[in-house]
RNA sequence: GGCGCGUUGGUCAAGUGGUCUAAGACACCGCCCUUUCACGGCGGUAACACGGGUUCAAAUCCCGUACGCGUCACCA
């Protein structure tokens, strides 16, 4: 049989990165088989319904590289794939159950009854009175009053299905809410909508969140009431998030950046957030490879590598994935992607691809780039302790030795000379008359015309992006603040 | 609280009864390299939640406890 995985978020306009590991799990599980990968739009819920969310969401996936086969505005031969335009099958199916006896229409007034002495109160009010309605006079109300559609649940006995993850999980009967199917505005509940869907549109695996392995021996006991044979299930442990006093809880927007659009605008790459989300609770058999194209994932991708308990979100970690994949990117690639985050260079304009090749090895994310570049738009203000450096044994005294030599020697640098390699070789030269150590004489050349303690690039790499005329203007005023 | 699921270093994790004096990665620390910082190279600190079983042998199987997470909606 053909595996056929399906991601079906409700569409609240935002794809939480736990979301998009489901999303991306079902589609490596369906590509690894050559299956299908279908993506459902699960908007049952009018109250929460957002107007531009399925277009998010798939730009979203979009982004991650994340393909359906079918689904809305895809196409495919198991649709409409958008819940609320198949309200009729819902409604077919609800009715073949009432006819069955595996549901009953019910009148009760609210979702929430309050039961007067605290009794039967484990439904959360709910008295299961409507049961008892004889078939016939309820089909007669069902044409005059407003209901709600619920599951008759065994009062007795146990369900249990087969979790590919966790095993047999059961549970008792009498712990089963006759939950609602069809709601009162005739929509139907993720609990329902869930169940026909996955059948009819022949989805082999549910791969989705361990919130749903409570709520699986009810659908367990629609498929066997409709007839028809449940699919696998998979149920993937959480991602937590690791809040700013060290504890942990489900991910949310309180640990910051937790959505894929967030972390892409942060300048982490599409490629690095699916990698290292991929990892966040699954890891390949047999290898201890970390680094993964898509592709790769997929060939790598198997059920057996999932794990069974909550991972933690790391941005550390997340951080160094993205370094390594700006490492291995291409040069003009970076320095495209990376221009963006710049902002306004100024008359650094020109300069731009040299300053790139500088940053390009020492950032882990994009939005980083501002700040490592600020002292190149504007000196620091002055410091006289960075001109001491003890493992090159630099003080200001010796800097204020060396500097009006340098000085002299970078003005008679013509202006067509003025660039890394021949900068580096006069200065080099300079360094070896004179008897200096590299590393010591280089020191305070840097700090003169930076300003700045750690910097992209060394002494001649900046000299030669800031220029002649602004180089020796900031040594100059550097040498007079240190006089 | 009931029910369910889980628990290997700070984090991600390998490990499916002996090869575990428990892999790898991030982070951290040290050394080396070095035109600073970084990169890179080498090395180090650091874990089987606890208590009972079963077995010649348990991180691995069973039971209990603790802790964590989930769930108990006309939300998904």
């Amino acid at each position: 049989m053909k595996v056929r995985t399906r991601f079906a978020p409700s569409p609240t306009g935002y794809m939480h990165i736990g979301n998009l590991r489901t999303a991306l799990y079902a589609y490596l599980f369906a590509k690894k088989n050559k299956g299908d990968f279908i993506l459902r739009i699960e908007d049952t819920d009018r109250a929460r319904y957002v107007p531009d969310a399925v277009d998010f969401i798939k730009r979203t996936l979009k982004a991650a590289n994340i393909v359906a086969d079918e689904g809305p505005g895809i196409g495919g031969e198991f649709g409409p794939y958008v819940q609320s335009e198949r309200m009729e099958i819902y409604k077919k199916y609800a009715m073949e159950l009432i006819e069955k006896g595996a549901a009953y229409p019910c009148f009760c007034d609210d979702k929430r009854e309050e039961t007067a002495n605290g009794e039967d109160n484990k439904f959360g009010g709910y008295n299961r009175a409507c049961r008892d309605i004889p078939a016939d006079e309820a089909k007669k109300r069902m044409e005059n009053e407003p209901f709600v559609v619920r599951q008759k649940m065994p009062l007795t006995g146990e369900t249990s299905y087969f979790d590919v993850l966790h095993g047999a999980i059961s549970f008792n009967n009498e712990e089963l809410e006759d939950q609602v199917l069809l709601k009162r505005d005739g929509m139907p509940t993720y609990n329902f909508a869930n169940v026909i869907d996955d059948h009819l549109m022949e989805v082999t695996h549910i791969i989705r969140g361990a919130e749903f392995i409570t709520s699986t021996p009810k659908h367990v006991l629609l498929y066997q009431a409709l007839g028809w044979e449940p699919p696998a299930f998979i149920h993937l442990a959480p991602v937590m998030g690791k809040a700013a006093d060290g504890s942990v809880s489900k991910l949310s927007k309180r640990h910051g950046a937790t959505s894929f659009e967030d972390l892409a605008n942060m300048g982490y790459l599409p490629e690095a957030i699916v990698n290292y989300v991929a990892l966040l609770g699954w890891n390949p058999k047999n290898s201890t490879q970390e680094i993964f194209s898509m592709d790769e994932l997929i060939e790598e991708f198997s059920l057996e590598g999932l794990s069974k308990s909550n991972s933690v979100f790391d941005y550390e970690k997340l951080g160094w994935m993205n370094g390594e994949y700006l490492k291995a990117m291409d040069s003009a690639k970076f320095s495209e992607l990376a221009k963006p985050f710049a902002g306004d260079l100024g008359a650094l304009e020109a300069e731009w691809e040299k300053i790139a090749a500088l940053l390009k090895t020492r950032i882990s994310r994009l939005d980083e780039i501002p700040a490592e570049i600020a002292f190149l738009k504007e000196m620091p203000p002055f410091d006289a302790s960075l001109y001491i450096n003890k493992r090159n044994k630099v003080t200001a005294e010796f800097a204020k030795e060396i500097l009006p030599n340098v000085l002299e020697l970078l003005e008679t640098v013509p202006d067509n000379e003025w660039e890394n390699d021949k900068l580096y070789e006069k200065l080099n030269a300079f360094i070896t008359e004179k008897g200096y150590k590299k590393g010591a004489a280089l020191w305070p050349i840097r700090i003169s015309v930076s300003g700045k303690s750690a910097t992209p690039g060394g002494a001649t790499e900046i000299l030669a992006i800031l220029g002649k005329t602004e180089s020796l203007a900031r040594m100059k005023n550097s040498l007079q603040n240190l006089t």
